[in-house]
DNA sequence: CTCATATCAGAACGACTGACATTC
DNA sequence: CGAATGTCAGTCATTCTGATATGA
């Protein structure tokens, strides 16, 4: 099984999966958090529809996602009076000191995870991934 | 999101992912299917808890998997005689064929997963993928 | 008693679909 | 009218955690 690319693809993205899960769980956040937070901190506010499409989240998850984090106090909705259906999300203080800290935990999980890889080899790595995920959001 | 390592990995394996469940769930497979399937064509038949340490699939999960396969009269499961807790799982004739096709359909996978890469790259990905894998598999 | 085995119930997370009412 | 927006109710596959009954 081992020679399987798709294989071996899938097991250490789910160890990946793993560590997140166990270094974001350990603040109670997980991977949606961070994604979305850090689009806000970076990309300013936005509409639902449009965070859902800067972070790849579907809006039916994004509700949920946001209710969490609106609850923790982390973003907030406000109605956008140019337009009635829309709510803008922003983010509050609390909500980007947040988005450092699960940024920090962020790194830290890339160090855990590619550890046995020298820095040239993350780089070649991380390249190639990318022109896989290029490949296949553009042409499909 | 693009330079985080672990993001672009799980972005691939989901891709990979959507892929499998294509082609696998064409012909009403699943990933856990082939992998219970490989697992006795080419290591033999076994118990379920030593099915379960061949394939990573936890035992809970197993169950269910097998009875699907058996449904599809893919496998058989038999009392050991020597150890009356202990079924036998082994493969029938048309589960043999079944996993000479998943096999394929599984290779074609792989095609379409890494195109955009040229053969040294695709042994590059997995040689690092690999080393990864190992690592976190061993060590913790 | 301790351990392995097989099973069941169920949770968490992420990806995904469909329907719906409201508003543009 | 058609299209976008936010919401709710679900499904599915994989990973993972219990509990339980039975037998070695």
């Amino acid at each position: 099984m081992e020679e399987l690319p798709s294989w071996v693809l899938s097991q250490v993205s789910a160890q990946g999966h793993r560590i997140i899960v166990e270094r974001f769980g350990a603040v109670g956040a997980r991977g949606y958090h961070y994604r979305l937070l850090r689009s806000l901190a970076t990309e300013g506010p936005a509409s639902q529809a449009a965070l859902g499409r800067r972070t790849g989240i579907y809006l039916s998850d994004l509700v949920g996602a946001l209710n969490e984090l609106e609850s923790a106090g982390h973003v907030q909705r406000s109605p956008d009076p140019a337009d009635r259906r829309r709510n803008i999300v922003g983010l509050t203080e609390r909500g980007r000191e947040r988005a450092e800290e699960l940024s920090e935990r962020a790194h830290a999980v890339q160090d855990e995870l590619l550890a046995p890889l020298s820095g040239p080899e993350r780089e070649q790595l991380t390249g190639l991934l990318q022109r896989l995920l290029e490949h296949h959001q553009s042409g499909g």
